[in-house]
DNA sequence: CGACTTTGACCTGCGC
DNA sequence: GCGCAGGTCAAAGTCG
């Protein structure tokens, strides 16, 4: 039902134009505007009425529920019914081809009505048959679905558990190197509970029963506690909420195993050691409880890191910005700027950015501290995605070696990735830094799809392939920024949900079709997906935008990324949509109103 | 006039 | 202790 409901909303709320603005001002509802023609006094124009079906007809394809019971009949019924009435209203004025009635009209007598009648009924009896069998195909979609949907959960907390307990493994090691490990990422949810999230995902509780609309709301809920801070630990610290960590993550994934399809389940009630009655926070341990709060507050600073090909000063990411410095750093000629979020007075938050001295064209974007306010969905975006890469530093990777064998092997001996050569999401890098003076981990996203799947790690360092939210951050980066949403060339592309459809590279090799129906299900049911997806179709079809002031953030306007990624034809576009901002304006010039845009804006072709 | 940038001075941590 | 580099402060200048 939920489903149902948005998918009816999204596409007239996402496309308002696409039906509606014709040139005969065809309002959505073509129902009224057929019968309000067919009332005329002026049956000199039949035209609209085909052209407003057609219209309505693509516009119902589009958000066909396959999994509703009425629409089967509402949706296939009345556009076939309305010309029918068009026709004996208007006979003169409306040629449909379909004019049956009128076949029929100089036969009078009862053997041709009779098999008129008989004819009809076999008609019935066929169409009822066909929409037993739809509504029969409908449901095992829907179960294709839910078992698709929970095979996603259960395998995301699968794999999180390993990347733990492998991280617990290597701990030891590491943190003898480093003496710390960065604890925690831009997560938008208060610090202290931002480990044990990871376990909780968004899709764990999604499974547990919870709805999507909880998923939802949970998610807008978010951005009010965004932290940006990287956090480091000390090895006893580390691995004491580790083991909490895995033991939740152990927890959530027999509730979601256990409890799915319970939709009065929660994760909070049903185990009250875990969380807070009140307020949703992990309760500690025993053994943390014996620990002062103090002594749990990280130590040290780390640092995300996003490299991005910008001509701009300073990439949107959602936040406003004040520039209180700027130093020239050793060996870079190109200085360094520090800015300080100024959403809030008082936030911590503080960002450095600086040109690398090697490609002057890649901007280096450091970001840390933790937002004491709430924040756009942009920096939501952004926060979500650090957040992925926080659970990817947390789960710990020390060597380019370790970082190859974990894919090779763990990723391998997972169901979900049993087919593939990498992880299909491997869309950037990460690369965590153990000389820089904070736990740094860096998102590159300045490679090209193809040198990120067929790219073999640095030896300095070790690398990540990004999951899925990984894309939000793209959009949160700023307006003009095409997302290199890549796909792997095996990957093809999920069936459109609502309406929209992703541009890429397509293969007709069946051979990653299982991995791919997995896929395509966890990313249509992904709510963060469609939430930021609706955010940057909303923002591109005509949101407003808000005005900042002549310093605010700058976008990546970067006509390499757009154009090199339209080239090949991996990263999506809005056809439907308005000249986008970056349209005719040269790489590099500042588009005054464009900076720092609310919503993501990552773009999906709506072929 | 307020918000923001610029820029030199100052502070701090670290290595030698 | 000294020097270096990173980071921050704050006064002056700029902009809308």
């Amino acid at each position: 039902m939920e489903k149902q409901g948005r998918r009816h909303h999204i596409i007239p709320k996402l496309f308002p134009h696409s039906v509606s603005d014709c040139s005969f001002n065809a309002s959505d509802d073509g129902l009224v505007d057929a019968t309000n023609n067919t009332s005329s006094s002026n049956p000199s124009i039949p035209i609209p009425i085909p052209i407003k079906q057609l219209f309505r007809q693509t516009k119902e394809i589009k958000v066909m529920d396959f999994f509703s019971d009425n629409n089967i009949m509402n949706d296939d019924e009345e556009p076939r019914r309305q010309p029918q009435q068009d026709c004996n209203n208007n006979p003169p004025a409306v040629n449909t081809g379909l004019n049956l009635l009128t076949l029929n009209s100089g036969i009078s007598s009862t053997s041709a009505s009779d098999i008129h009648q008989n004819s009809n009924n076999k008609l019935m009896t066929s169409l009822q048959v066909e929409l037993e069998r739809l509504h029969e195909e409908n449901g095992e979609l829907q179960t294709m679905l839910d078992q698709m949907t929970k095979s996603y959960s259960q395998l995301q907390a699968q794999l999180l558990i390993t990347m733990q307990k492998q991280a617990q493994i290597r701990e030891p090691i590491k943190c003898e190197a480093n003496g710390m490990l960065a604890r925690q990422f831009m997560d938008p949810r208060p610090s202290t509970a931002a480990a044990i999230d990871h376990v909780r995902d968004p899709s764990v509780a999604y499974s547990s029963g919870k709805t999507p609309a909880d998923h939802e709301a949970f998610s807008s809920f978010a951005p009010s506690n965004l932290n940006i801070e990287v956090m480091s630990m000390e090895r006893d610290q580390y691995q004491r909420r580790l083991q909490t960590n895995i033991n939740c993550a152990e927890e959530a994934l027999d509730r979601s195993s256990q409890c799915l399809g319970s939709p009065n389940y929660t994760s909070k009630s049903s185990d009250p050691n875990l969380f807070d009655d009140d307020n949703d926070e992990p309760k500690r341990s025993t053994d943390q409880e014996q620990v002062p709060v103090a002594d749990q507050i990280p130590f040290r600073k780390a640092r995300v890191s996003v490299r991005a090909r910008s001509e701009a000063p300073m990439i949107s990411d959602g936040c406003q910005w004040r520039k209180y410095g700027q130093k020239m750093a050793k060996g870079n000629p190109c200085p360094r700027a520090y800015y300080r979020c100024t959403m809030a007075i008082g936030c911590p938050v503080r960002k450095q950015v600086q040109r690398l001295a090697e490609d002057k064209t890649i901007l280096v974007t450091s970001y840390e501290g933790n937002h004491s306010h709430p924040l756009p969905p942009a920096a939501t975006a952004m926060a979500n995605t650090t957040s992925a890469a926080a659970a990817m530093l947390l789960s710990g990777s020390t060597t380019s070696k370790e970082a190859h064998q974990y894919h090779h092997h763990h990723l391998a001996n997972s169901r979900f990735f049993s087919n593939s050569q990498l992880p299909f999401f491997a869309s950037s890098m990460a690369t965590l830094s153990a000389s820089a003076p904070f736990p740094t981990i860096t998102l590159d996203l300045t490679q090209s799809p193809m040198q990120q799947f067929h790219r073999i790690p640095p030896p300095s360092s070790s690398t990540f392939p990004l999951p899925l939210h990984y894309h939000q951050l793209m959009g949160g980066l700023g307006h003009p920024i095409q997302a290199p949403v890549y796909f792997p060339p095996n990957y093809k592309a999920p069936p459109p949900p609502a309406g929209v459809s992703l541009g890429g590279q397509r293969n007709t090799s069946t051979h990653d079709s299982g991995m791919i129906e997995t896929v395509s299900a966890a990313i249509a049911s992904d709510p963060n997906f469609t939430a930021a997806l609706a955010a940057a179709i909303s923002t591109i079809m005509g949101a407003p935008r808000p005005h900042q002031g002549h310093q605010g953030g700058i976008n990546i306007n970067d006509g390499d990324i757009a154009n090199n990624n339209a080239a090949r034809g991996v990263v999506a576009s809005t056809n439907n949509s308005p000249p986008s901002a970056n349209i005719g304006v040269p790489p590099g010039s500042l588009q005054p109103g464009s900076p720092q845009l609310p919503q993501s804006c990552t773009t999906f072709s709506t072929n």
